[in-house]
RNA sequence: GCCGCGUUCGUCUAGGGGUUCAGGACGCCGCCCUUUCACGGCGGUAACACGGGUUCAAAUCCCGUACGCGGUACCA
C-alpha cells in the first residue's frame, strides 16, 4: 500500500488537511506501506512562500512522519510538482496524439463571451464541453496546419480533456460505494494551463500513477472531479487507484470550515494556531481521528499506536461533520493529565522562571502536581500565580460574599497555631487546622475561607494544606500578615 | 439551474429487518464526595427529516419530497 498526502502550498496547513494526512498515515502504517508527502505547487498565483515549511513543521508536530517527500527523498521523486513539469507535458502530448485531449487557443475574453452567449436562468454557468467546443478556437475546429502555425507563433494555449458524451463513468469509492456520473455532465477540463503548468487534475493522476499510489484518500470536495481523473487513467491505460472521499469538516454553523466562517466562532483553521494555543498534539490527533471515523466500540482515548491498530476506511462516515471545540478541549484536558509532572515541568520551566523567577525544579514539579486536575492546557498552571508569589489583589466578589466580620480575627488567631507548628507537612497542617476548629468551636469554613483568601487571593483552588506545604512556613505567615493589612 | 454526496440526541456517533419505547462520548442540568475550585462517582435531559411503498415486522430495504453540503475556474 502506498498513499499520499498532497497539499497545495497556498497557505498554512489547514486542520482538515491534517485529518486527511492523518487518515493516510494511519492506513500506511497499519499496512506497513509508504506514506508520501507531495507538494502540489502548480498554482503560481496563489503560491505562499512559507507554506511548505509550515506543512512540514505541523506534520512533524502532529507526529506524522512521511516515508518519501521533499527534504526526505525517495525513489519516486522529485516530490514537488513544480519540479516535474516535463513529465506532465509528455503525458499531455500523448493524450493529444491519442485524440483524448486537444489544444485550445481561447483567451479569457473568448471564454467569457461563450458563457455569456449561453447563459440562461436554467443554465447559469455554461461549460466548455461537447456542446460548446465546436464554437471555440481549438484543435477540433482548426486545421492541423492552423494549429501548428499558432503554436509556431507561440500563441498562448491550453490543453483540454476531450470528454465525449453518451457514456457512464463509475467507480467504487471505499467510503461511499458505487458512484456514477454521466459523461455529458462533465466539462472539457483544462489539463495544461497557458503558463505551461498542469492543472491539479493532470498532475495528480500522473504523479499518483508514477509514484505507484494505491489508495487516493482525500476530502469530499474532490468527488465531483473524480470522473475526470478516471477518464484520464483510462485514456493512459493506467489502473485507477482505490478512491476514498472523506466527509468534510464543517463549521458549527454549517458550511465548509473556512477561515472566515470558522474563526469568527473561535475555531482556528490553521494547525499552527492550535500549536500556539498550547494544544497537545495527541489531543488534536485523537479528536481529528474521531471526527469522521469511529472504532465501533466505546473507546474514546486513542494514542497514535492505537489508532494505527484500529483505523479502517469502512468505519469512516459519509456525512459532513461539525467541529466541536468543547470536545477538543476535553481531549486536551485528558491528554494533559496523562503527562508526567516532570515532563510538564520541562515544558513550563522557562516561563515559570521568566514570570515568577521560579528556578527550583522540584518546587515546579510539586506545583504542577497541585494544579494538574485543574488544567485544560499545560500553561493553565500560570493561571494560579499564587503558587509562586503572594497575591497582589484579592477577589472582590468572593470577599464581599464570604469575608465575615470575624474572618480577620480567626486568621490572626490561627496564625499563632501555625507559627508554633513545628512539623510543616500536609498531614501536620491538617491536624493543626482541625485542632483550631475544635478548640475555637467554629466550622471549617470560618477559617478555611479567610485562609484561602489570604494565601491565594481567590475563592477556589487546590487543597490548602498542600498549598501551605508547598509555599512553606515563612511564606504562609507572611501572606497572612499581608492580607491582614489589606482586608477589612 | 445542473451534477454529485449526505440526513439517528445541540455535537461526534453505535446500531444496517425482530433481542433497542434506540447505546456511548462531549456539552448541559442535578445529586454524592469535598474547606473551596476542580477531579471523580451516580443520575437526568435529548434523536431515527418527511411521505409513500416492500414485509408478519423498518431507524434499518426501495422510491419520492424536503433540507444540508460539495462541485460547476487556465484554484487546489
Amino acid at each position: 500500500m502506498r498513499v499520499r498526502f498532497a497539499p497545495s502550498p497556498t497557505g498554512f496547513l489547514h486542520v482538515g488537511g491534517l485529518r486527511t494526512a492523518l487518515y493516510n498515515y494511519l492506513l500506511a502504517k497499519q499496512h506497513g506501506g509508504a506514506f508520501i508527502l507531495r507538494i502540489e505547487d502548480t498554482d503560481r498565483k496563489r503560491f505562499v512562500e512559507a507554506a511548505e515549511q509550515d506543512i512540514l513543521d505541523m506534520m512533524a508536530w502532529a507526529g506524522l512522519a512521511f516515508d518519501e517527500g521533499p527534504g526526505k527523498g525517495g525513489s519516486y521523486g522529485p516530490y514537488r510538482q513544480s519540479e516535474r513539469t516535463e513529465r506532465y507535458h509528455e503525458v499531455a502530448s500523448l493524450l493529444v496524439d491519442a485524440g483524448k485531449a486537444y489544444i485550445a487557443f481561447d483567451d479569457d475574453d473568448a471564454l467569457d463571451a461563450m458563457r455569456e452567449r449561453h447563459r440562461t436562468t436554467e443554465n447559469p454557468t455554461p461549460r466548455y464541453d461537447h456542446s460548446t467546443r465546436l464554437e471555440m478556437l481549438n484543435g477540433l475546429t482548426l486545421s492541423a496546419s492552423e494549429v501548428q502555425e499558432r503554436l509556431d507563433r507561440n500563441e498562448p494555449h491550453v490543453i483540454r480533456l476531450k470528454v465525449d458524451p453518451g457514456h457512464t463513468i463509475g467507480f467504487t469509492d471505499a467510503v461511499r460505494g458505487q458512484v456514477v456520473f454521466e459523461s455529458e455532465t462533465i466539462d472539457d477540463q483544462v489539463l495544461m494551463k497557458s503558463d505551461g503548468l498542469p492543472t491539479y487534475h493532470l498532475a495528480n493522476i500522473v504523479d499518483d500513477h508514477d509514484m505507484c499510489i494505491t489508495h487516493v484518500i482525500r476530502g469530499e470536495e474532490w468527488l465531483p472531479s473524480t470522473p475526470k481523473h478516471v477518464l484520464l487513467y483510462e485514456a493512459m491505460g493506467w489502473e485507477v487507484p482505490t478512491m476514498a472521499h472523506l466527509p468534510l469538516i464543517m463549521s458549527p454553523t454549517g458550511g465548509k470550515l473556512s477561515k472566515r466562517n470558522a474563526e469568527k466562532q473561535g475555531i482556528p483553521v490553521s494547525v499552527s494556531s492550535y500549536v500556539e494555543q498550547g494544544f497537545e498534539p495527541e489531543a488534536l490527533v485523537n479528536f481529528l481521528a474521531l471526527l469522521g471515523w469511529n472504532p465501533g466500540d466505546e473507546q474514546e482515548m486513542f494514542s497514535m499506536e492505537e489508532l494505527t491498530a484500529s483505523f479502517s476506511l469502512d468505519r469512516v462516515g459519509q456525512s459532513g461533520v461539525q467541529f466541536d471545540m468543547k470536545k477538543l478541549l476535553w481531549f486536551n484536558e485528558q491528554w494533559v493529565r496523562t503527562r508526567a509532572d516532570a515532563d510538564l515541568a520541562d515544558q513550563l520551566a522557562t516561563e515559570a522562571s521568566e514570570r515568577f523567577g521560579c528556578t527550583d525544579r522540584d518546587y515546579l514539579v510539586r506545583a504542577i502536581g497541585l494544579m494538574k486536575e485543574r488544567m485544560v492546557f499545560a500553561r493553565d498552571l500560570f493561571s494560579a500565580p499564587y503558587l509562586f508569589q503572594s497575591p497582589d489583589s484579592y477577589d472582590e466578589a468572593a470577599v464581599a460574599k464570604r469575608w465575615k466580620a470575624a474572618s480577620a480575627e480567626h486568621l490572626l488567631r490561627f496564625r499563632e497555631y501555625l507559627a508554633s507548628s513545628g512539623d510543616w507537612t500536609v498531614e501536620a497542617l491538617e491536624e493543626t487546622l482541625k485542632a483550631y476548629v475544635e478548640k475555637e468551636e467554629v466550622g471549617m469554613g470560618a477559617i478555611m475561607f479567610p485562609l484561602r483568601m489570604a494565601l491565594s487571593g481567590t475563592g477556589g483552588g487546590p487543597s490548602l494544606y498542600a498549598l501551605m506545604a508547598l509555599i512553606g512556613k515563612q511564606e504562609t505567615l507572611d501572606r497572612i500578615d499581608t492580607s491582614l493589612t489589606a482586608l477589612p
